[in-house]
DNA sequence: CTAAAAATGAGTAGAATGCCTTAATTCGTA
DNA sequence: TACGAATTAAGGCATTCTACTCATTTTTAG
């Protein structure tokens, strides 16, 4: 347990950060009937994430990776940097394998797909308070290559990518330019555009229109997009 | 107006259909604040929500398109085959109004991305229980020729274009490069690139991105009107 | 036959890419 | 702690592509 067992009376403190208002209101009428839990407050972009975090130093925070002014990875990042960071559930809408392995490397502790019913988030709760690590089923397994011999029947491309080339290629699937990329991320158009090389060079196109269209199949399908080409 | 005057009392009976637990919760305890509306039963599947729709005669059902056992367009679809339906307003993950038009093709009165607040939600639903067709800001003109006053029943941005130009755009949809639809067309690549010019302007979009992107997803979306000829 | 619609293509300034190199940070670990 | 590798970030420069405007040739319709 996190919390200073003098300071808080009982129940886990939590904050939302998620910028669906319906998800959000779906989830704090849920937190109203746990017994164990109290929501805190709610965010609705990763900055304001940040500093609700801390202002608010909950013990939990359910945070969603798509975020307006940054993404959850930001606010993981900045987590990090706290002396006393809280635990973190990420809820993605994503159930990728390959954003679980990367939250969970950015020190979530937990990460479930929104979409699960709240008996899951209730045990993803107990489990990452208690001190473990909760990855729920149908992400688990996709992309935990948790050291050790890797198998690996279905290599997917992105595995390699950095986040940072990751996140590039998801705005790319979203429709966003170069220049858009760049002052959405807050670098350089020229670092983008390194990230796209890098990309192509990784994915194995070799034109820039290549690269667009796989990333805007991608976020099409959500699961690599399986050569049908021509 | 769809209510029957006398049978309904005053409020409007709605039917959520959506697989999120806590998004169908978050939307539940929204209604449950709203004057004129009255929850009315949920559903999370393609088929639970057909059922639900001829057994609970919702006057409006809000509607995801992203369901189990079928999608929102099999709701749509169903619907459209019942003697009396109910109004459709469609909340979709998707903030494509490439979505959007179909959807509204398909017989839904209104489209929204989930992720609006809650004021867009009372607006769109008074919107389409008073008879009109609202679709959200963050999607309206992708792709919707939402000029002037009338949203359009039919509105395919395919109808006005040339067969040369409609060739071009089949493609741009398939990942070739300007110069390779030259070569492929036996023409100039000066000549694509006056195509695009003119593809960009009939279809509402101001970057040479947003053209491909657009052509990618209608690719993907197959289902191309074979009359479109003049 | 003639005018409009459709198809084709050029020119040019400015924006974006491709390719290569390098600098600053982080991080694991010897 | 210090070293090297991995990651993130970005500049230079030649080349390519785009945006915009305008002109010419076919077709098609009346």
């Amino acid at each position: 347990m996190t919390t200073t067992p003098a300071a808080a009376p009982d129940r886990t403190r939590v904050l939302v950060v998620d910028d669906h208002p319906f998800f959000r209101e779906g989830i704090v009428a849920w937190l109203g009937r746990q017994a164990g839990l109290a929501y805190c407050g709610f965010a609705d972009t990763a900055r304001g994430a940040i500093a609700a975090i801390e202002q608010g130093k909950p013990d939990l925070v359910l945070l969603d990776l798509q975020l307006r002014e940054g993404d959850g990875f930001d606010v993981l990042r900045a987590c990090r940097a706290l002396e006393r960071s809280p635990v973190l559930l990420v809820l993605s809408q994503k159930d990728e394998g390959l954003f679980a392995a990367r939250a969970l490397r950015g020190g979530a502790r937990g990460y479930m797909a929104k979409g699960e019913a709240s008996e899951t988030l209730e045990t993803a709760i107990t489990t990452v308070m208690r001190g473990g690590v909760y990855v729920s089923g149908a992400v688990s397994g996709q992309g935990l290559g948790s050291a050790g011999g890797k198998p690996e029947a279905h290599p997917n491309p992105l595995r390699g990518l950095f986040d940072r080339e990751l996140e590039v290629f998801q705005l790319l699937g979203r429709g966003r330019s170069t220049k858009e990329i760049a002052c959405e991320m807050g670098i350089s158009p020229k670092t983008v555009e390194s990230y796209r090389e890098n990309l192509k060079k990784k994915l194995g196109v070799d034109n820039s229109l290549a690269l667009v269209r796989l990333a805007i199949l991608w976020q099409q399908e959500g699961e690599w997009p399986h050569e049908r080409f021509q």
